[in-house]
DNA sequence: GAGACTCTGTGACGGAGGTCACAGACAGGA
DNA sequence: TCCTGTCTGTGACCTCCGTCACAGAGTCTC
């Protein structure tokens, strides 16, 4: 039981007993719309993420789940018992221990640690998806974007994705991500490669 | 103290004592955005409205605060230390019970009936602005409207809204409100008048 | 190098809906 | 009754952006 995460470490010997890991190659579908979660994700490496998608197939990300995060939807779904509302998918490789339901529901009340760190990530995403409830309405793709690269890239500017996939994460459509680039790229903000986006200019795309 | 709500009868004599309750007229407001909050406030009647506002000026409802519920952002911000991330007024005359914001942090971790009623609450916001957000990423106004109308109207299909009101619920503006009802007003699915709008053909409005 | 994919670039087109500018209807005082 | 403010209806216009249809460039494998 490498867990090796606070909360998972708090939990008494018989539950901690119950944890085991997983491995998840990127793409891999951890839960689909309508599931009923039977144990909750803990990443311990990697990064997953959720989202949602429309009936004419166009995605959008709902918040990524980093190292030592849970999926705060499962948390929720198995305390409630409502069905999971969206798509949870790994985007790099993950490592991941699960806590079976059961167990999840029965510490939950008795183990402060635990609770307190489902209760800090519910508050936290409920934020999240409020800013992002926030720009979706009232934000052009344009702007969405070069906010979004702002806040993705690494140290270096840096940022390994296509335009399709920058596409799902935003909602909208790859053509759209790939002009819009362009436009960014002829600003100079940024430079442009097979796959990846580089950040050149950022105070240009964040004042945007 | 009339509190009367469970997680407030939950709490200790010395933590209910500094109850106190307040009347307000429909339109104030209760929270700004940037606010510290002070207080967390319990509806025991009427009911309150949380929204965000886009830089011109434009409003759109995240969700509202019926009889017996208290504002999760206001709690999830005590908890966290964030300032307020959106606007709450009252949407009729409101009643609330105002439990202090050092009382709440104090008595949450050791109070269950209150930790769940917070607990349950969060989650369920969660997966409301979640569905929020996918209406508004992924289906016209007039959808958004027809569906608004079916799940806000009271039982006799009544809604007494102005259109301006419901462009604000909506995140849109009054004419596309307009444009849209008298849209539905020909095919028959609804009546308008001053002030109000009432369904004459629920199915037809739900199955749009 | 040939072929097969994947990824990106771009023009054309159309629909949804935001904005502006009014006009008229209604309601509540004075 | 008049006046004023609020609410609703509507046409014109324009922007954003989703979709379709390709073309061409990169990358990988055989």
């Amino acid at each position: 039981m490498p867990s090796s995460l606070p909360p998972l470490d708090a939990l008494p010997d018989e539950a901690r007993q119950s944890v085991r890991t997983v491995s998840l190659d990127p793409g891999a579908l951890i839960c689909l719309e309508g599931d009923r979660c039977v144990s909750l994700p803990f990443v311990l490496s990697g990064e997953a993420r959720v989202y949602r998608t429309s009936a004419s197939g166009r995605g959008l990300t709902l918040y990524r789940i980093a190292p030592g995060e849970s999926c705060i939807l499962t948390a929720s779904c198995l305390l409630s018992g409502h069905p999971f509302p969206a798509f949870a998918e790994a985007a790099t490789p993950v490592e991941a221990a699960l806590l079976p339901a059961d167990v999840f529901v029965r510490t939950f009340a008795e183990v402060p640690a635990l609770r307190e760190h489902v209760f800090g990530l519910l508050a936290r995403r409920l934020g999240a998806v409020i800013e992002l409830v926030d720009a979706v309405a009232f934000l052009r793709v344009d702007e969405r974007l070069a906010r979004y690269l702002a806040e993705n890239a690494d140290t270096n500017g840096h940022l390994a994705r296509t335009h399709e996939a920058l596409a799902e994460a935003l909602g909208t459509s790859r053509e759209v991500v790939s002009r819009t680039l362009k436009e960014f790229e002829r600003r100079g903000w940024v430079a442009l490669a097979r796959g990846s986006v580089t950040i050149q200019d950022a105070s240009g795309l964040r004042n945007y």
